[in-house]
DNA sequence: TCTGGGGTCCTAGGACCC
DNA sequence: TCTGGGGTCCTAGGACCC
């Protein structure tokens, strides 16, 4: 059974927390920004009514840039990079807060007007969709100007749109034209727009597998294309392997996801200085029932419940481990999910300072399903009528 | 100037069961 | 008292994405 002709649309928001900030900050409008401050990159309104912002130059921390307009992408400074070395690359950019409940909002906005036109919509993040245009009707490039301008009239916003034939070139599509950009792929496009492109553009080929690529001599799509399957095997494994050679010829069967159960909840902290296990108790144990209390809140306010607790360690020199434990019964409960974190913990010999810390719980299920659990009593009882042992010594 | 936080999926070995 | 073997669960790590 194959499905012919589809219509597949990915929509990407335009540099979107960026863009979301300019829409309050209009005066910024035209100047490098960037967005990943803490509290004090907060503007701060004057007297006279102007307002004063910080600039990169003042940031100090072991943040990441989110996001920035397109005027400091120019000088060089893009998503995840760390902010002190965009400072060193940028220091007049304007610095902003990262206020992601601004970013909720707007992205519930434009997902609003493009439920107007279709619920075949898969989520992909805050700034991204796929749509299923298949059973639209109207031009591939009528439809998407209609939805581009229904998201503008609803947010203020521009998007990027592609329309293809399936995900994979759909996604690879909206990024051609940014911003604004309106594009439309068909399998005939594929040697003049897709082969010509580097491979890390393919979403699912990751900076090691481009690095690997490139050291056999494949540098862009088209010359994964013309790849031979056997050396591709050779180097990455079978399933990776025909999978490459699959995206490369513009071939992705993959539907669009209406609706998914989460997997997993988890919350992380990254310290401003790296903490000692034992100089440093007191801190370290504090924050670990801090994540385990945020996790707890985050699952019970979603309406799930999990049974495997998992704790994640990254130390000075950046190694991380993880453990994970499942329990008996599936848990909402902080203190419960406190104890079985404790436990992962002991199973980690902490020889060095720690840089992160993290606490997550999987194997979820929505907690009206919940029930179906053995009875819990006796191990869940005698776990909690131990004394809390000191785990940071 | 070292590199955030929240996720998903895949792999692989061992335990355990039939 | 050589070597089976499939299925599932659990755990750890890693690649990748937004």
């Amino acid at each position: 059974m194959s499905s012919s002709a589809r219509r597949i649309a990915h929509l990407d928001m335009d540099a979107f927390y960026a863009s979301v900030e300019l829409l309050r900050y209009p005066d910024l409008r035209g100047q490098a920004v960037v967005i990943g401050g803490g509290r004090n990159a907060v503007p701060e309104d004057l007297p006279d009514g102007t307002r004063r912002y910080a600039r990169l130059r003042d940031y100090a921390g072991r943040g990441v840039v989110t996001t920035s307009t397109y005027e400091a992408r120019a000088l060089g400074v893009f998503s995840a990079m760390g902010m002190m070395k965009a400072a060193k690359l940028a220091p007049d950019a304007i610095l902003l807060p990262t206020d992601f409940d601004a970013y909720r909002r707007y992205s519930g906005l434009f997902k609003a007007a493009v439920r107007s036109f279709t619920e075949q919509i898969e989520d992909r993040g805050i700034d991204e969709i796929y749509i299923d245009l298949t059973d639209i009707d109207g031009e591939a490039r009528d439809v998407a100007a209609r939805i581009k301008a229904a998201v503008n009239a609803a947010t203020g916003l521009t998007c990027s749109i592609c329309v293809a034939p399936n995900k994979l070139l759909a996604k690879i599509g909206s990024e051609l034209d940014k911003p604004d950009g309106l594009t439309i792929l068909t399998p005939a496009d594929i040697p003049t727009r897709i082969w010509p492109l580097a491979a890390r553009k393919v979403n699912g080929i990751g900076p090691k597998a481009a690095e690997k690529l490139a050291a056999i001599g494949i540098e862009t799509v088209g010359q994964l294309a013309e790849a031979d399957i056997a050396l591709l095997q050779a180097h990455f494994g079978r399933n990776y392997a025909s999978w490459l050679a699959e995206v490369a010829n513009g071939r992705d069967e993959r539907q669009v996801v209406v609706s998914s159960e989460p997997k997993s909840m988890s919350r992380e902290t990254t310290f401003e200085r790296d903490l000692h296990p034992r100089g440093d108790r007191p801190v370290l144990s504090e924050q670990f029932t801090r994540l385990c209390m945020r996790v707890a809140e985050d699952l019970r306010r979603k309406g799930y419940v999990g049974r495997t607790v998992g704790i994640k360690l990254r130390f000075d020199d950046f190694h991380t481990v993880t453990r994970d434990l499942t329990l008996t019964a599936h848990t909402a409960d902080g203190a419960t999910i406190r104890h079985g974190a404790t436990e992962c913990l002991k199973r980690i010999p902490l020889e060095r300072r720690i840089r992160l810390l993290g606490v997550r719980v999987s194997a979820l299920i929505p907690a009206a399903d919940q029930g179906d659990d053995p009875a819990p009593v006796q191990e869940e009882l005698r776990f909690d009528a131990e004394p809390d042992s000191p785990v940071f010594r």
